[in-house]
DNA sequence: CGGCCTTTTGAACATGTTCAAACCCGGTGG
DNA sequence: CCACCGGGTTTGAACATGTTCAAAAGGCCG
């Protein structure tokens, strides 16, 4: 079985994720197979390092499952996150346009699946099928948003609102009670959130009041509505 | 003349602004001269409001001259800035992919000068012209990458930190001394950099020690090499 | 049950915000 | 040319919010 999937490159699990990531999901037919024909799956281990920044870029990423940490650092060593990418995100694809080097560190925060395309075969291919051009402006377009939508969170909202924003829009229910599990560790989370760990524990108990609560990865809301109005 | 100004909808000066702009630097000919085509000149006084988040959108925009300041409130009025557009800048131009409403506030700084698009007929223009679609992708791409090192500067930097950052990356000198003239008010810099008018007052006192003067509008550098040190 | 990593809690500290008052620069009008 | 105005800027003091470091507690997996 391993020499069958060397062969194709992708088993039949990876495949059916990769067809729903947000890049190729928005593919024709044609445009798909030619992504599918590049793409290269790869693994990593909590904690491994997948480049850092500066080094020379030869891929862009989607994320099949787990999740990656993208980060900077300043000259002290301090880190801070800059994106947190789960299943379906894709990562680096600024460098499509131009650019050969990483822009950030990413490190996977713990087991990940990805998918690999070679940028400059990917430019070859978005050079002939419209469809890939398409999709990088999409793709370019959510991710710009998201990241905007970033810089204003981190501006206008304190520790406890962005940790109940996250809650928001992250439970489907529309108003009553709802349970969340996070799909991750807390400390991510804080990252992702632009918070030291400990704001982000104490975000948490400061939202016990307006009905949260927390055990492990499980986190109960008593009244969805009554935590937007934080 | 202004009969001629209006069939032409450009002046000659505009017109000139507007071939530098990030956007249409980047195209052939013929996708310059569409583009051109459809350009609408608009001009606003300060403080003039564009149009806020939540409107209708049927435009993306360059600026010609002046300064506009995109932003965001919280539910208590407060405001955060998203971005600063200068001469040369495109914004919302992340609604190309989708999207009907404006994603932010969007606020004249001073008297401004700006070329309008319509978002459906770059569309249009995009699916004939490989040219526009490859300028979106590197369009979105060069402010997706702008937007997450913002990120990522108010995560790590201090405001100190931002503001000798800012410095060095407005002025040409490699080392030794240097002199600056900011293109804007303070106020508008210290939002750009996400902190209050006060916080940028302090920060650039607290520079004095490194070798910055302030004198109004006028900054002037002791040493170049000495301030990339903070 | 035991051990380890994650999370929480506490206390001291650093950094920015807010509000109010003083100041300064740039333009206006005498 | 100079005095004067007025918005933008600076300064001060009190405050709010997060960070940092250290130690205790908790949850998860064998």
């Amino acid at each position: 079985m391993k020499t069958v999937n060397k062969i194709l490159r992708l088993n039949i699990r990876d495949k059916n994720t990769l067809l729903r990531t947000s890049f190729l999901s928005q593919l024709g037919p044609t445009a798909m197979a030619s992504m599918m024909e590049i793409a290269n799956i790869s693994n990593y281990e909590a904690r491994d390092v997948l480049f850092r920044e500066g080094e020379p870029a030869d891929c862009f990423y989607s994320v099949l499952s787990g999740y990656v940490r993208l980060y900077r650092l300043n000259k002290d060593g301090r880190e801070a996150d800059i994106r947190i990418c789960g299943p379906g995100d894709t990562f680096s694809e600024c460098l499509l346009a131009a650019g050969d080097k990483y822009l950030y560190n990413a490190q996977a925060a713990e087991s990940v699946t990805l998918a690999r395309f070679d940028l400059q075969r990917v430019r070859t291919l978005a050079e002939q099928e419209k469809d890939i051009a398409k999709a990088i402006i999409r793709c370019l377009s959510d991710h710009l948003r998201t990241t905007m939508d970033c810089i204003a969170n981190d501006r206008l909202q304190t520790a406890p609102q962005r940790v109940a924003h996250y809650l928001l829009t992250h439970c489907q229910t529309e108003g009553g009670p709802a349970s969340i599990r996070l799909p991750f560790q807390k400390s991510l989370l804080a990252g992702k959130l632009g918070l030291a760990p400990e704001a982000l524990s104490r975000a948490f108990s400061s939202l016990r009041r307006a009905g949260v609560t927390v055990r492990g990865r499980t986190i109960q809301i008593t009244d969805v509505n009554a935590l937007r109005q934080i």
